[in-house]
DNA sequence: CAGAACTTTTATCGTCTGATAAAATTCTTG
DNA sequence: CAAGAATTTTATCAGACGATAAAAGTTCTG
């Protein structure tokens, strides 16, 4: 009697479509600014197929970025098999060369960071708390035992995402492309000496 | 017959309200999702108050935004009277205390800087450009001479602004004050010793 | 204190928003 | 190839948006 019938390919596709299209307009607007229309728009497909494919606007997001964040995980996986300097090294150089490729996530966390939210505790709770305690630690253990965690993962977060999360600024200012290669290997370059070489004078 | 009258006292007052609320929704929302209505709420005035003081939504954000602005470049006049590694030292200082003080300036920095528009282009051209090659020339003369301007200017506010931009992102995550007084002295001390200190081996 | 100028208040406009229901279509499977 | 499930399309809802017009209220000035 009943013909089975799984979800079908065409769906994990207009899914696919959606998820990039969302991270552009959430990353470009904010979540509040970003309208279901304009990210349907730009995915090639219909204003309502949002509801059909996620329960919510809200929830499209957190798939958005759950996906972004698993790209970021698979990035920094490399490094983890290194220890000490090397280690954070090879972090330092394969976040900001991320940063460039992929603007969205920095420009997502800064749009939410900026108030209190259910969205910012989600993020902070699924995505931000581990890799905190993960960099700061590298950091205290590696040049900069006396300096509070707190100040350093946001002076580095910051030092190593705004060239690419205000990338449109740059251009504007500067009529160069902050996210080319040359560009990218300068930055990794000053931040692996900064976050390196520790501070001259020791505390009294 | 034409009895005079100039704007009365009042109509500063609640222009006033306006800036400030204006500035505490742009900074939290971004300039879309910030509407007219919440600023009025939060200044205390009915929302046609708006139109009547300021000609549109972008014309009240570009007064709020100059209104910040002048104040920043207030914060940071006395350090303009030294020279070299004083002052940029006490640049960065008197940088770091205003970022926490007045968060909304770097919230609306990051949240216009995601994407291109008319705003963007206002900002860079009024209050940006000039301030770019100023803090690019002292880092340069001071101790990066080989590094390039474009990222030494972001990393350098990346640095000195994420931590007190995304100070709601900092509470949540560690229960702590990111604005607090020993936290921004620690931010200032960090950024000057990485700003001051030039990179170990210059190029070969 | 009278009248004109300034400011505030109320009511309302057309447009856009996220979401839903139902019809139409496409795909899968027996 | 036919039946049923999965997906897409069309039409539409109630609410929020920025802005305007006109009425009401307030302040200043002669």
């Amino acid at each position: 009697m009943s013909t089975a019938s799984r979800p079908q390919p065409r769906s994990e596709v207009t899914r696919g479509h959606l998820l990039d299209a969302a991270l552009a307009e959430f990353a470009a607007s904010g979540f509040e600014a970003a309208s279901t229309r304009a990210i349907a728009a730009r995915a090639g497909v219909h204003q309502p197929q949002i509801n059909y494919h996620f329960a919510s606007k809200d929830e499209l997001w957190r798939a958005a970025v759950d996906h972004l964040f698993a790209r970021l995980d698979a990035t920094l996986a490399p490094a983890e098999l290194l220890s000490g300097r090397e280690r954070l090294e090879r972090t330092i150089r394969l976040f900001v060369r991320f940063a460039a490729d992929h603007p969205e996530l920095n420009r997502i966390m800064m749009h939410e960071a900026t108030s209190a939210s259910e969205r910012l505790d989600w993020l902070v709770d699924h995505h931000v708390r581990e890799r905190f305690h993960t960099m700061a630690s590298m950091f205290v253990t590696t040049a900069h035992a006396d300096v509070d965690p707190l100040v350093l993962y946001y002076t580095f977060v910051g030092a190593a995402s705004l060239l690419s999360a205000n990338a449109p600024e740059g251009r504007r200012l500067t009529g160069r492309e902050p996210t080319a290669a040359t560009v990218v290997d300068a930055h990794a370059n000053l931040l692996i000496a900064m976050m390196l070489t520790p501070p001259p004078g020791d505390l009294p």
